[in-house]
Parts: C-alpha cells; sequence; structure tokens
RNA sequence: GCUUGUGUAGCUCAACGGUAGAGCACAGCUUUCGUAAAGCUGAGGCUGUGGGUUCGAAUCCCACCACAAGCUCCA
C-alpha cells in the first residue's frame, strides 16, 4: 500500500472496519460451523458481513460472536495476501464450498474481465477479497466494536435471491470514539420526528384507521395548512393555478395513463361496482391504449383510490382546447394520493400509505423546458433557504437500459429517454448547483431530480422531486394547437418542492427538533397569568394576539409560575408572555422566547404588531437581534 | 413481503412461574404564588389479540396484529 495512506485517518479506520469484518466471519465460522459467506464490507459507522447459515442466529449469540471476535484479535493473526488466476481462484472457492463467492467471482471473470482474484488470510479465515487490511488482527481495537443488529438481507440486493443473514457492527479507532459514537446517536434519537410527534401532540397513527394512514392532531394540521399556505402564495406568484380533483378514479384514466401496467402494484386494489355499465369504457380503452399492450377489461370501469395526481391534471388540460399561447400551464393542487407500499417499509410520517403531495404539473413545449425546469429548481432553493436547510443533495435519477426489468419499470423509448436526461442535464449545468447522476431511479415516464435527506436515523429519504415526463402526455393523448396551426404533444413537468405534507413535516419536525419558527409552530404564543387573579388580563392579552390571527392560548391552570415556564418551554413554545401585577398596571407583557435567554418587557401593542410582522416574514427568530434588525 | 427483535396505565419504566407497582400526566381539595416540577387525596391495567402448557402465566410455547432495526420498494 503507497506510504501515505498509512497516515490518512480515513483510510485507516476504512481498514480496521473490513478487517473486523473478516474476525466476524472467522468468528461466525466457529459459532456456526457450515456457515458460508455473502459481502462483508467495511461501511460508514463500522461493518457488515452476510452469511447463510445452518441454524438461525439470534440477539442473544452476539455477546458470544463479540468474545469470539476477540480471541481472533488477541491471537495476533497476520493477514496475508495472494493474488490467483481467475481458473485457479474458481477451484479454491469451490473447495472452500462457497457457492455465493464462486458466483461472484465469475461474474469478476467474466463480465468485468480480471485476470486474477485476490485472497486475503489470517489465521484458518481465507476470503476472496480486494482489501486492504490491517497488517496484523492485533492492530485491531478489542473494545471500540460492538455488533449491534441482525438483519435479513437478500444476496447482491434482489428479492428474487436468497436472503441471508446479516451481523451489523459498529467500529471505531478508539473506545472513546465508539462511545462518542453511541451518544451522539441516541441524542440524535431524541428529535425523531415519532417521539417528538406523539409529544408534541402533532398527529397519530391507528390501528382501526390502517397502517400507514396518518391522523393529522390539531397540532399538526397546522403544520400542514401553513405550508399550504406557502405554497399557495408562492406558487400564485410564480404563475401556478390551482386545481381540485377526487381521491377516486376509474381504472380506464389509469390504462391509458400507463400506470395500471407500470405502477400497480403500489395501487390499492380495485373497488368494483355491479351497477355500472362499463361496456363503452371498454371499447374506448381498448381504441386509446398502445397496440399490443396488455390489459385487464375489467379493471377499466373498476375504481381506484389514486396514486398520482398526474392523470387528473392531464384530464384538467384535456377539458379545453389549449394554444401554444397558454403554456407553460401549470396546474398546482395539494392532492391526496394513496399507495399501497410494503408494509416493511412503513416508518412514521416518513413512508406512509395515504400522502398529501405539493403536486403541480406544467404543460410546456419542448423549447421551453430548460428554463422552465430551471425556475422550478429556483423554487426548490428558495423553499429550502426559507428553512434554512442545509445537509441534503441532488440527484439526477435516470433510467437503467441494462436493467433486466427495464421492460416492466420504464416506458420503452430509448431516445426519448436520452433525450430528456440531456435537458435536465443541461438546466442543471446553468443552474450550477452540484448533483450526483444515479441510474435505476427514473420515474417510469421520466428522468428526474430527486433531493436527498437524511433523517435523524441515517435513513436517505427523496424529500423533493421536479421530473421531465416525455411519454404520458402522448399516451393520454393531451395536445395543443402550435403557432402553425398543428396539434402537437405537450411535455410535461411534474414537480412537488415541498413533497408530501407527510415525509415534509417530518423532515421539519426533525430540523427544528420540534422547536418551529412563529410562523409554523401550533402554538405561537401562550399567556401565563401569575396567579388566577391575573386571569382575565391573560385572556385579554391572547384575545389581542388571535384578532390578528395569531395563534395564542393561556396556561389557564392552578400552578406556580415556575411550572408554567417548564410546560410552556417543554412544548417549544417559541413565545411566552409572563403577566401579573406590573403588566396589567401597564398594558405591558414580558416576553420570554424559546431558546432565548433575555427576557423583555414590552407594551401590549408592540407585542402584537412585533410577532404579527415575523410571522408575516416568516422569520426564524433565534437571537433579540433578528427582530430589532428589521 | 422477507430477516431479527419488542409489545405492561395517556407517557417513561418496574415486577422475569405464585395476589400487577412507581414517577409524570389526569380529577378533586389545600395553596394565589414573579421565571424550568408546591402539598394531600383519588381515579386509571382482562399485561397487543386469540389459543396452548401449568395447580397457577405479564412471565413458557404457537398463531395473528402492531411497532422498531435492516433488506427490497418508494414522495
Amino acid at each position: 500500500m503507497p506510504a501515505h495512506e498509512e497516515h490518512d485517518p480515513a483510510q485507516k479506520l476504512h481498514r480496521i472496519r473490513h478487517s473486523l469484518a473478516h474476525v466476524l466471519a472467522q468468528a461466525m465460522q466457529r459459532l456456526r460451523p457450515g456457515a458460508t459467506l455473502g459481502f462483508g464490507p467495511a461501511i460508514d459507522d463500522g461493518f457488515y458481513y452476510d452469511f447463510i447459515l445452518p441454524e438461525p442466529l439470534a440477539d442473544d449469540d452476539l455477546p458470544r460472536l463479540e468474545e469470539l471476535m476477540r480471541e481472533i484479535i488477541a491471537e495476533g493473526q497476520p493477514f496475508t495476501q495472494e493474488e490467483l488466476p481467475g481458473a485457479e481462484a474458481l477451484a479454491r472457492l469451490e473447495a472452500m464450498r462457497e457457492p455465493h463467492k464462486v458466483e461472484y467471482a465469475r461474474e469478476l471473470l467474466e463480465k468485468k474481465g480480471l485476470a486474477t482474484l485476490g485472497f486475503y488470510t489470517n489465521g484458518p479465515f481465507v476470503d476472496m477479497c480486494e482489501g486492504p487490511h490491517v497488517a496484523s488482527t492485533k492492530e485491531l481495537p478489542r473494545d471500540a466494536f460492538k455488533l449491534h443488529a441482525i438483519a435479513g438481507a437478500y444476496w447482491r440486493g434482489d428479492n428474487d435471491n436468497a436472503m441471508m443473514t446479516r451481523v451489523y457492527g459498529w467500529a471505531f479507532a478508539t473506545k472513546k470514539e465508539l462511545r462518542e459514537y453511541e451518544q451522539a446517536r441516541a441524542q440524535a434519537l431524541l428529535r425523531d420526528h415519532r417521539k417528538l410527534g406523539a409529544e408534541l401532540d402533532l398527529f397519530t397513527i391507528d390501528d382501526e384507521v390502517g397502517r400507514g394512514l396518518a391522523l393529522w392532531l390539531p397540532n399538526g394540521a397546522v403544520l400542514c395548512d401553513e405550508l399550504e399556505k406557502l405554497a399557495r402564495e408562492w406558487e400564485f406568484a410564480a404563475g401556478y393555478q390551482r386545481v381540485r380533483t377526487p381521491h377516486l378514479t376509474r381504472g380506464i384514466l389509469y390504462q391509458k395513463s400507463g400506470h395500471l401496467s407500470l405502477y400497480k402494484a403500489a395501487m390499492y386494489p380495485p373497488m368494483k361496482l355491479d351497477d355500472e355499465d362499463t361496456a363503452v369504457l371498454v371499447s374506448e380503452a381498448r381504441r386509446a391504449l398502445p397496440e399490443g399492450e396488455a390489459w385487464d377489461p375489467e379493471l377499466t370501469g373498476a375504481y381506484f383510490l389514486k396514486p398520482m395526481n398526474c392523470p387528473h391534471h392531464h384530464r384538467v388540460f384535456a377539458a379545453r382546447p389549449r394554444s401554444y399561447r397558454q403554456l407553460p400551464l401549470r396546474l398546482a393542487e395539494y392532492g391526496m394520493v394513496y399507495r399501497y407500499e410494503l408494509s416493511g417499509s412503513l416508518q412514521g410520517l416518513t413512508r406512509v400509505r395515504g400522502m398529501c403531495m405539493n403536486d403541480a404539473h406544467i404543460y410546456l413545449t419542448e423549447d421551453q423546458i430548460q428554463a422552465e425546469f430551471l425556475r422550478v429548481m429556483d423554487l426548490h432553493r428558495r423553499y429550502y433557504d426559507l428553512f434554512g436547510f442545509k445537509d441534503y443533495f441532488l440527484r439526477l435519477s435516470c433510467w437503467d437500459p441494462d436493467d433486466p426489468k427495464g421492460r416492466e419499470k420504464y416506458v420503452n423509448d430509448p431516445p426519448a429517454w436520452e433525450r430528456s436526461q440531456g435537458y435536465i442535464r443541461a438546466a442543471m449545468q446553468e443552474l450550477g448547483l452540484p448533483y450526483e447522476e444515479v441510474k435505476g431511479e427514473a420515474a417510469f415516464y421520466g428522468p428526474k431530480i430527486d433531493i436527498q435527506f437524511k433523517t435523524v436515523g441515517m435513513k436517505e429519504f427523496t424529500v423533493s422531486t421536479n421530473q421531465l415526463d416525455f411519454a404520458v402526455g402522448k399516451r393520454m393523448g393531451l395536445s395543443y394547437v402550435d403557432r402553425d396551426g398543428l396539434d402537437k404533444v405537450p411535455y410535461i413537468i411534474h414537480r412537488a418542492p415541498l413533497g408530501t405534507h407527510e415525509r415534509f413535516v417530518s423532515f421539519l419536525i426533525e430540523h427544528y427538533g420540534g422547536a418551529f419558527p412563529t410562523w409554523l409552530a401550533p402554538v405561537q404564543a401562550l399567556v401565563l397569568p401569575l396567579s388566577e387573579q391575573f386571569l382575565p388580563y391573560a385572556e385579554r392579552v391572547a384575545e389581542a394576539l388571535r384578532a390578528r390571527q395569531l395563534r395564542a392560548d393561556v396556561d389557564r391552570s392552578d400552578e406556580k409560575l415556575g411550572k408554567k415556564v417548564r410546560l410552556g418551554a417543554t412544548r417549544k413554545i417559541p413565545i411566552l408572555l409572563v403577566v401579573g401585577e406590573k403588566e396589567q398596571a401597564d398594558e405591558r407583557v414580558t416576553v420570554r422566547r424559546y431558546g432565548i435567554e433575555e427576557q423583555r418587557s414590552l407594551p401590549l401593542a408592540a407585542l402584537v404588531e412585533q410577532v404579527e410582522g415575523e410571522v408575516r416574514a416568516r422569520k426564524h427568530v433565534r437571537a433579540w437581534a433578528d427582530l430589532d434588525a428589521s
């Protein structure tokens, strides 16, 4: 290995983690003789190894595995490396009875064209592996790793393959770093939106309603309302028009849009009605569908919960003749959609089955694509600046021409895919923000820019999306009359900068740790009367705020001020207003702002004006100076 | 859907084969109070659901439901 790597801490840690994976595998072969191997890489916070086990593994086995690992470390086994020619390597793996390693070796030799394969040996353990590793197991920390989870994982990430048993470990260079990591993790989980959602009465998910179907409690509904208000204002300014569409739709629409052939797995099953004669619909569908496309006439007249708003907006577009003069035509709706997500993937508000989407569809000509795509990205950026998001990245999600399942996942029109991706690349270059290009993440109808966030649990999710659709306009028979008097098919941009209420709010909760800026806060100001005797004045203060549409309430409990302050702070209410004799006498309030040490006394009228101003400007006040500045 | 776990009062947890308990929250009373938890009293649980083992089950076993961490899939 090059000398400089020796001193690079990241490289060194990577070698430690990867070597620990091998130690884990050796320990597993002692604990479960006959275990065979999958992959065992280093990852962001440690390592894992995948196995096929003769006997299942339980959590109770992890301490024993750790013990065995420590023994192996104590033995000080040196790692030795060798390169074997392809045939010899295969023969060795066959002799080792490692079927998955053999499969992978074949692929490396045949598809990637490698001539030799590397093997690493430490003690009795041999693994086909690229390395690098530490020189000896004695370089591995004995107390800076911890096996923390057993999970199933499909061989090579394909659910048609065997499910292997994956053991995860955290690993660091020192015990102190491991402890710090565990503490930081526990700290982060205090911001988990599921925990805060319960503590702050934001939402609940109820078995009797259904898995993945969130109920917004009054406090959470305020967050949704404020987001909708924001979207309404900014979209209005950006030239969008609002529409409204129903939750239920006949199958014919999704047959024409392609959802029933390409998206059916994620749709709730059809509702069939006996008393409707759908013969006319069926013959219409037969005429409209592309030649040779398989379809089920039984579904044409059945009703579906809508998994996307697009087809409805397309019908709005088609409801009137359209001229090129109207383009780009921007139709917006916070629309509720339902998707039958796999039960195991549901997670709080982050992954649900019913969601309200900040949706809009923009119908445009080919030469308008680049400029409009940029305008949409700019809208995204302005939203993110408002919320102060910094920790996200952009992903250009492309189709994957080599995906064996591509025919079931993507509209089959390779030139259109390439052209559309070209437009997005050009727009992104003009935008000048870095992005990562990833194959196989496109929508079925076109490529998109996804904005990726991480939860406090470090799971990555798409929160916003900006998509270019070259396919569905044609399928749906959409057209506008162009300058030359001919009918043309519009391109369509699908965009959702604020994602869905469910996922977006889950990120907002975690981003702010539940301490929302005043404009978003469910309760913006809580008035704390010093004692019962000041209750009437407290009510007057709250009423003065409510008269300006500010969400104010009074703590009417029979508690001491200290308790009321504590409770108000625990609820992360941005503004607490203490009123007692002094305040009542001068028509003033004592203002205590969340997270700000200094309290100020203000005349009631000035307070109302101040809060009204900060809410109108959607300011995030973190210090009194933020207000003084304006 | 799959793998491995976890389900006890509204919340956080205890009881680990022998009569379900605490703190907070809730209700009543006392107190009327100046900046992060006043005091007393009370109510609240068929231990996720359904079976089984046992003289006896929150505790052991099975199935189902839900949740968590992963895999797959996705906003």
